[in-house]
DNA sequence: TAATAAAGTTAGGCTTACCTAAAACATAAA
DNA sequence: TTTATGTTTTAGGTAAGCCTAACTTTATTA
C-alpha cells in the first residue's frame, strides 16, 4: 500500500462517512483535494477498483468496498494518535499537528500504532475533537451539531471544529475558543448572521462562516 | 529531498565516515546495502552529482560535498532519535527500532526533530550506542574499540555494536551483552578464537564474529 | 427538447527510481 | 605483458503517479 493509495482511500472515506452531508465523492471532488487533476483520479481509481478497494460504475460515484473501508480507518487512525500524540507529548498547538500527521499517518507498523495508542493512554479525540478509531476499527458516535445550528440563548460545549487549516485554528484560537469552551449563544445578528458569543466573562462576535465550521454539543 | 536520495546520502556518509576502516565506498557496495542493483546507483549518483551533494569522478570511489554531508548527519540525527523514542518512551526492544526508524527518519519538519530531541533529554546516543549528531550536526568522538582487539585480562565496557541486524541483537541480548555491560575477558582461546566473557556472576562464550561486532571502552 | 455547462474518461507524455544486458575500464593473476 | 576477474558505465526498458489536451457522457438550463 503506498503513500498515493492511502491518501485515496482517506479521503473518500472521509467524503463518504464523515461530511455533514454525508454522499459519495466524484472525480474531480477528489482531484480538488487531493490536489491534483481528475485525470489522475481516474488513473489511480482504475488501480484501486483492480485491487477491489474501491467499486464504482463508469460515469458513477466512487464507494469504498469493505477493505478499502479498512484501510482508510487505519489511515485515519494512525492520522488521529499522532496528531494527539503531537499535540499532547510535544507541545505542539492545534494548528500545527495535521501537516505533520500527514507524513506520519504512512508508517508502517502495526507494533508501533499499539505502543503509541497505549502512551496516549488510548485517546478517543484527536486535538480537533475528531473521533479516533480503535484497533478494531470501531468508531465512537457523537450527536455533535454545528455551531450554526444552535438557536439564540442555548447553551452549548464545543466539541469540534470541520475546518482543519491551521489559518482557521490559529484564528478561532486567538479568540479562545477551544474544544471544551462551554459557550451561550447570547444573539444573533439578522441582518448578516454573525453570532454573538459569551463564555468565561467575555464576549466574542464570529461570523456565520465560523459558526459553520464549529461542531458543538448542547447542553 | 526523496526518500531514495536521503537514503544513499545516509549510507554513503555511514561507509565514509563511520565504519571501522573507513573509507569512500564505490556503486557496488552502495548497490549491496541499498540492495539496488549497480546500474541504479549509477542512475542516482548522477542525479546526485548535478545537485552538488557527491562529487566523484569517473570509475573512482564516490564522496560526500559539504552540502551531502550535512544532508546524511540530519537523516541520520533523526534516524537515531526515532530509535531512542522508540527504545525509551514505547518500549520496543533495541532489535526492533531500527525497522521502523528506516520510515521515520525521513520525515521533513525541523519543529518535530527539534521537539522530539527535547522531549528525549537530548540524548548523545541511540539504544545502539551510536552517537547522535546534535542540531547543529557536531558528533561526538569516542575511543571506542572491537571487542575483538581486546587482550586477555583486560576490564572493558560494552558501549556499541557494529551489526544492527534484529538476528545479532536478540542474539547477544539473549546472552545479557547489553550497552554498559561491564565484562571481564577472562580468556581467549587460541584454536578458533572464541573468547569466554566473565560478567555478573557468569560466564559466556562469544565466537570472533561475534567479538567483532561489539564495541566496548576498555576501563 | 435542444443547447450549454460540468463532470468523467481516454490518449499520449513526463519524471523518478528501479531493472537487464552489454560494453568499457581497472586491477590482479598468470 | 597478456589474460582473467571484478567494477563501473551506458543503453534501453518498466511501473507508479502525475500531467495536458481532447473527447464522451451526464446534468442543468433555456
Ligand atoms: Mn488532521
Ligand atoms: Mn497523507
Ligand atoms: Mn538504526
Ligand atoms: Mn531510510
Amino acid at each position: 500500500m503506498s503513500f498515493a493509495e492511502e491518501n485515496y482511500l482517506k479521503v473518500l472515506y472521509q467524503l463518504s462517512y464523515e461530511r455533514v452531508d454525508r454522499k459519495d465523492a466524484g472525480t474531480s471532488e477528489l482531484a480538488l483535494i487531493l490536489k491534483v487533476k481528475p485525470a489522475s483520479v481516474n488513473d489511480m481509481l482504475k488501480k484501486l477498483k483492480e485491487k477491489k478497494y474501491v467499486d464504482n460504475k463508469k460515469y458513477g460515484k466512487i464507494s469504498l468496498t469493505k477493505k478499502g473501508k479498512e484501510v482508510a480507518i487505519n489511515v485515519l487512525r494512525k492520522h488521529r494518535l499522532w496528531e494527539t500524540f503531537l499535540y499532547e507529548k510535544l507541545d505542539f498547538n492545534w494548528a500545527e499537528v495535521h501537516d505533520v500527521a500527514e507524513q506520519l499517518e504512512h508508517i508502517q507498523s502495526k507494533k508501533l500504532v499499539k505502543k503509541l495508542d497505549k502512551f496516549l493512554s488510548f485517546p478517543r479525540f484527536d486535538p480537533h475533537g475528531d473521533p479516533i478509531p480503535n484497533e478494531k476499527g470501531e468508531i465512537v458516535k457523537t450527536n455533535r451539531v454545528l455551531l450554526s445550528s444552535i438557536k439564540k440563548g442555548d447553551f452549548f460545549r464545543v466539541v469540534g471544529v470541520k475546518d482543519l487549516s491551521s489559518d482557521f485554528l490559529q484564528y478561532i484560537d486567538d479568540l479562545k475558543i477551544r474544544i471544551n469552551s462551554e459557550i451561550i449563544l447570547e444573539d444573533i445578528q439578522e441582518f448578516d448572521k454573525t453570532r454573538l458569543l459569551y463564555f468565561n466573562e467575555n464576549k466574542v462576535r464570529i461570523s456565520k462562516e465560523v459558526s459553520d465550521c464549529i461542531f458543538v454539543l448542547p447542553l
